[in-house]
DNA sequence: TAACAATATGTCATTACGACACAATAAAAT
DNA sequence: ATTTTATTGTGTCGTAATGACATATTGTTA
């Protein structure tokens, strides 16, 4: 491993949200010998952008590209590097030469990401023997401050779902109304109004209502939808309206 | 100088936004030699937060302590360090063993501020010849990424004053509703109805109406508000509703 | 003391929103 | 085949929020 390659100092943490059966998920990574949960991450190349770097780590993670991704917060506690309990024995142990770099103080730029979980092939990285979804309220402690970045990253979520249309990349191509509707009831945390919903989504004119309906399942079949990609850009650039 | 005391690899670069007379202003340094505008920015020292940096630098360049910061966004482009010419026109004279140090690939970390611009007193730094408050309309072009970095961060300002509260630490502690209105009228570019502005203000229960009135204007005294400190922060964690 | 200019406040029509009910239909049960 | 069941599509109604607008009020200045 080439540690030469990365910029030092600076590595990239990101919240993989995922959505399936009526549950939001999240991925996580298991780790070699400690068996402690991470959550992905990697470092900056010397020629990448953080986004670049973000999109990268995903793509070994997930197979996925085009993959939803925003940058939330910057973690950059002093001591955070040293919560790290794994590499602290291993540095005190002499063990490494690589050590050191690991032991050096990391900003962590946190990314939250919304991928089609169906499509998505959870993969460890080097430092993992596993990787898999959790479910968001089933996450046992993380590493470092890993927990707070999964925290802060559903924060964030919750806040920009209220003024950004969400669901592109989450969602796969064609989808339904209530499908739609369980995502927004999964990330919120609450029940929606079914009729009230609808009519409100229906008045961001991001959806493009297809002529087909989605067969097989038991009862009435419901409309598929698809994003208009155009409104949905406009909409993420400028709000959702409600403003001034 | 001792640039041993700061971390490699990260700086912090401020949008510090003001506003006087009815106008947008915001705080840039010339530097000296190239005579160059930049945005106030530093480094971050070892044993710091981004956040400290960003409000020990932003202390230094106005004299405020308890300054409204936040994080917007991380400039990554590799190259943007090497869009400055000063420092690569330095490198390439070989002139001093620190420019090597200014010459290293930086990450910034963009925070914007508000502030009351009656009470800031802008002060270069080690490296800039002036301060001063420009209107945000006739900013010239700034080094490096700067002027990319001003405008992401009027964006993001204009999308949160939908969502969240704004104007403490940008007004004086008492204050007009007219006052507060031009302030909303200046951060987004358009006027308001004096009526309906102040109805919904009101509405989101952020703001105290005191008994005493502004004399001095050439009219009727207008009514002075305070913030409601306790529902204004609560305002900023949840938004100001809205949403779903 | 009258004119002025800006402020405080109220009304009305329109729109958005929350709560709710009933008709339609694909699949499964009979 | 027919009925049952669960879920979807759609509409209404009362209330609250919003946008447009007019009139009364009051410090200051002429």
């Amino acid at each position: 491993m080439d540690l030469s390659v990365y910029m030092n100092s600076v590595s990239v943490d990101c919240v993989v949200f995922g959505f399936n059966n009526g549950l939001m998920k999240v991925l996580l990574l298991k780790m070699k010998y400690t068996h402690e949960w991470t959550l992905p991450g990697g470092f900056v190349r010397k020629e990448e952008t953080v986004e670049s770097a973000a999109t990268r780590i995903l793509k070994e993670r997930t197979g996925l590209d085009n993959i939803f991704l925003k940058q939330f917060r910057v973690f950059s506690e002093p001591e955070r590097s040293k919560m790290n309990p794994a590499v602290s024995d291993l540095v005190a142990s002499g063990a490494n030469p690589d050590l050191d770099w690991f032991a050096q103080r990391f900003i962590s730029i946190g990314f939250y990401a919304l991928v089609d979980f169906t499509k998505a092939v959870p993969t460890p990285d080097y430092f993992s023997e596993k990787a898999e979804w959790r479910n968001i309220d089933e996450v046992d402690p993380l590493i470092i401050d890993h927990s707070l970045i999964l925290q802060k990253a559903l924060n964030t979520l919750r806040l920009q779902i209220s003024y950004q249309p969400i669901g592109y990349n989450l969602l796969p191509d064609k989808f339904t109304m209530p499908e739609l509707q369980k995502l927004y009831e999964t990330i919120l945390g609450k029940k929606l109004d079914r009729r009230n919903f609808q009519r409100r989504m229906l008045s961001f004119n991001i959806l493009n209502k297809l002529p087909e309906t989605k067969k097989g399942g038991a009862h009435k079949a419901p409309f598929l939808y698809e994003f208009n990609l155009e409104n949905y850009k406009k909409a993420l650039e400028n709000g959702l309206g409600g403003g001034w």
